[in-house]
DNA sequence: TTGTAGGCGTTATCAG
DNA sequence: CTGATAACGCCTACAA
């Protein structure tokens, strides 16, 4: 009876229990084709018998590898960020990866504290998904202590602060663009864009759309909001009460209804009076009244774009890339007259 | 030069290039008191110098301890388990400890296979924060296992499956009681209650509580359905078809919206002919229109209960847990007469 | 096909 | 106060 004690039983326990050595129950784990069938279901029954799970820290230790993807998001109680965690915790879980979650609150400060214990974490890549500006030296500088730790950085946004990442291309300016177009041919009046304080590299893309699109004369009503309902809300009412609006392109989903929270407040009917859009697809778009109109960059899209490209990184594959699109997903917020 | 080779440098390249034993770097990194402050600012410069980062997996092999908890969710893309993770993951950062996330998509198979690997993912402890029953003896198995490995297991429910869990003692059954009481006085006719389709712990107190409001004669509409938004929709429809309803009660947030849009569909108009009330508070429930009048069983404030429990269980001390308790959050949806 | 032996980077024990 | 040494549990040449 080589009872393991209590606690974890280790390989070791295992092949004493089924009179062989540790190597073959090494190999019975990683390579069971290299084993005799007999000797294979002996030790399979002996490591079930002891409740055996090999020690992850052994094995990271021994093989540099962890098994772990850090996944940084921008704030996961907001519906985007939530249904992307969703969508990677599960392919993931596919790819036999788990995943370190780590909420920045849109905060640098948190971001970089995380950036820098992440080599000590030990993970095998890292998924940045915020689109919030990284204004400090310090925050570049730890991913690039990243890239020379060989752990490879994806984002959900092109960025160019941070050089060595590996990002889905998606092209948020044209949408932009095409999007203040159409609802400045709405002909309610001007248009105005809600983006996240700080502008970051998507809101950098979705100002510079805007800009294209506004014809010559027409106010530039650019405002920069915190991500969240409250905060959009309240820019959104300011703003609505020193400028004529008559239509918003709002960033997130949230920021949209807060958006139309704020016109309803002043008695302004959406899409009557007003037409909103929002530059994210998540479900809540359709679930609320009125139902907003999106860009159709949906969380979920993303969330599997990013993690082929992951899995194409890990595997050492140079990943062929192709550029994600956005077409208007027409709901009652804003309704393109054609 | 003692350069280390590409990639992390171990603590005996601080050694050798402070010119002295691996010992004395491990001390000035877990015991700096015990040191002349002379070679400790020798170590600390020779640390700085090579980036060096102590190797979390040679760490966890030798001391046990991982410095992570997990984080199993029913599903991340709805609000309540988003705020939970938001703050979970907040505060574990706090405590110095990783989160590792996830995502069951209320599949008890993925829970079985997740509580399966954990052990050997070597987490200090597991937050279960599904309110979805639990059936299958393998998965019950498996949190004793966990419970044998000396791993504490934390449920933001009380759950009489899971044996050895900690819980918060949150009860929603007098909650539960009371709002539909409340709802059933409001006069617009019989009160249904939509809960997760399979009824776990939590499903199990608002259905007792619901029961123990009903009026003798008053008819039991207790409807399953899906968590989210669609499912709930769906099922809402169903019933108002078929029954006369004057009440929904429902578990959460999403679903109460689901059951609003389905009586709006319907030409029934909340609260002027139906009223709606959510068993779980979340921003979202104030965005949305109706606003949402809710039971105030808030996702940050389970998270933090959670974290004080975490934190005790981590440290070994018995947690002295003051039961929480909900309070109705009076918005549109339901406004109980006095 | 199976076994032997050494080391991955840390920390704990025990000397000096 | 500091240093040598032996584990922690696993994988992988290499040898049998």
């Amino acid at each position: 009876m080589t009872a393991p004690e209590r606690g974890q039983a280790t390989i070791l326990d295992v092949a004493r229990l089924a009179g062989v050595s540790r190597t073959t129950v090494s190999r019975v784990l990683n390579e069971p084709e290299r084993v005799t069938p007999d000797t294979l279901a002996k030790v399979r029954a002996a490591a079930d018998r002891l409740n055996f799970v090999p020690s992850a820290a052994a094995r990271s230790l021994r093989n540099g590898r962890t098994g772990t993807i850090a996944l940084l998001v921008g704030d996961v109680s907001q519906p985007f960020h939530g249904g992307l965690a969703k969508t990677i915790s599960h392919e993931a879980d596919d790819l036999g990866y788990s995943v370190m979650l780590y909420d920045l609150a849109h905060s640098e400060t948190r971001l970089r504290r995380v950036l820098e214990k992440l080599p000590k974490q030990g993970v095998d890549a890292v998924v940045l998904a915020t689109a919030d500006a990284l204004v400090e030296p310090e925050t570049l500088q730890a991913l690039d202590v990243l890239h020379e730790h060989g752990i490879p950085v994806l984002t959900t946004v092109d960025r160019d602060d941070a050089r060595h990442a590996l990002s889905l291309g998606f092209d948020y300016r044209e949408p932009a663009r095409a999007a203040t177009s159409a609802m400045a041919g709405s002909g309610h009046g001007p248009v105005a864009l809600l983006v996240g304080e700080g502008i970051g590299p998507l809101g950098r893309q979705l100002v510079a759309g805007y800009l294209d699109a506004l014809s010559p004369g027409a106010p530039e009503l650019v405002v920069e909001t915190p991500y969240d309902f409250d905060g959009a809300q309240a820019a959104a009412a300011a703003l609505l009460h020193r400028s004529s609006v008559g239509g918003i392109l709002a960033a997130t989903v949230p920021m949209a209804i807060g958006a139309i929270r704020a016109a309803e407040a002043r008695g302004l009917r959406v899409p009557g009076d007003l037409v909103v859009l929002s530059g994210e697809e998540v479900p809540l778009a359709a679930q609320v009244r009125p139902a907003i109109t999106t860009l159709s960059a949906a969380a979920e899209r993303n969330g599997h774009a990013i993690m082929r490209l992951l899995a194409d990184a890990l595997a050492g594959r140079d990943a062929p890339r192709p550029p994600l699109e956005a077409e208007l997903v027409v709901r009652e917020s804003f309704v393109p007259t054609r």
